[in-house]
DNA sequence: CGAGCGCTTGATTGAGTTCAAAAATCGTGG
DNA sequence: CCACGATTTTTGAACTCAATCAAGCGCTCG
């Protein structure tokens, strides 16, 4: 065992607000361990979700498969992210998109209960599910904004600075897809960035 | 007073599930009533958010100035809808977007403190403000698959059907800020489909 | 009745796609 | 550890969708 998931959580908290060992005790009860090989899937469209996970080393990814069968990705999950298709977790409905390893990863799995939280005392975060949920809400919304407003070439730049590591080791395709671009037009967009600033 | 906001808040739980009066009562403490006229905001970018609010008449929307001072609609919210920048409102930081009526409005304004609902009994919704987020989310995902995949004209065909009332009465400048395209364009959609499909 | 705003229409341009093929990289079995 | 096939990435050329720039039309409202 040498990357415990479960000390990665704990981080993931400490980083927020210290957290006693009795409450992070009774936290930890609401996750399952386990690891994922690269392609392996949570789930698949279609299927009713049961779990989300918190992804301790690794990174995953959800993503959907259009009419023309292209893949579009909607998030990357790299440590310390939560991934999980809430409407399907919590409303047990077939869920709208996948969710898959993109490497070889660690996660804590959790289920719906986990949202409303009920066993825990305090855990001074009955606003932890709402805190997850905002995030996820404030990331989309800046995708949206870049989408809407910026050419391919910034929004890669945004990439970048948002996933410094993800743009390191992930493969250019996903990359592309997540952007909302042909990987050639990623690749051209490389090219020209790598002239226009030779320290890079 | 004609049309009681109150009653079109309680109408959007009663939808939902059967709601006593007495736990109406409470929640209905949790919301005061205002008007808004066309363009006035609800706040600005920038600003510190005080309120979410429930649309009970009328049409607001949030929206992004960006760099080159175009407007990005992120959301509208006509009757019956929710529209908050949460993360502003949970955190007490800056906005990133304004939220302004689009036409003679009618809401219900609630405060960071309805997110937590302590006083609340059951309200058999500690979910209420989960459920929110969640549809939220969803709605946002569905988006953003449509602006990865679909071009402009799919994207204006999902527009109608998703809020049909809106594609009557906004101002086509509006919708086509929604969609991510330029009102010309959007003009020239509209030409071809009016030939395509005489009979609409 | 004129000014301004919103919508349309046209001509041109440009960012990004598609199709095709070569070059590089990766993974796996021998 | 190397070799080979498969997958990724790059590069090129033609094409397409939507943006931009520029008028023109119709309406409302002041």
């Amino acid at each position: 065992m040498k990357t415990d998931p479960y000390v990665a959580l704990r981080a993931y908290f400490e980083q927020r607000a210290p957290l006693p060992d009795a409450e992070f005790a009774v936290l930890r009860q609401l996750f399952r361990p386990r690891t994922l090989r690269r392609h392996e899937v949570l789930h698949a469209a279609g299927e009713v979700a049961r779990h989300g996970a918190f992804v301790a080393r690794g990174c995953l990814r959800s993503f959907v498969v259009d009419a023309q069968g292209k893949e579009h990705i909607l998030q990357f999950a790299p440590e310390q992210w939560w991934i999980a298709d809430q409407h399907s977790l919590t409303h047990h409905a077939p869920a709208l998109f996948a969710i898959d390893a993109v490497e070889e990863s660690e996660v804590l799995l959790y289920d719906a209960l986990f949202y409303h939280q009920k066993g825990l005392p305090t855990v001074r975060d009955s606003e932890l599910s709402l805190t997850m949920l905002t995030n996820r809400i404030y990331a989309m919304q800046q995708r949206l904004v870049l989408l809407l407003s910026a050419p391919a070439k910034v929004r890669y730049l945004d990439f970048i600075q948002t996933y410094p590591t993800l743009a390191q080791r992930l493969p250019l395709r996903l990359i592309a897809s997540y952007l909302g671009i042909t990987p050639e037009s990623l690749s051209r967009v490389r090219h020209e960035l790598a002239h226009e600033r030779p320290g890079a």
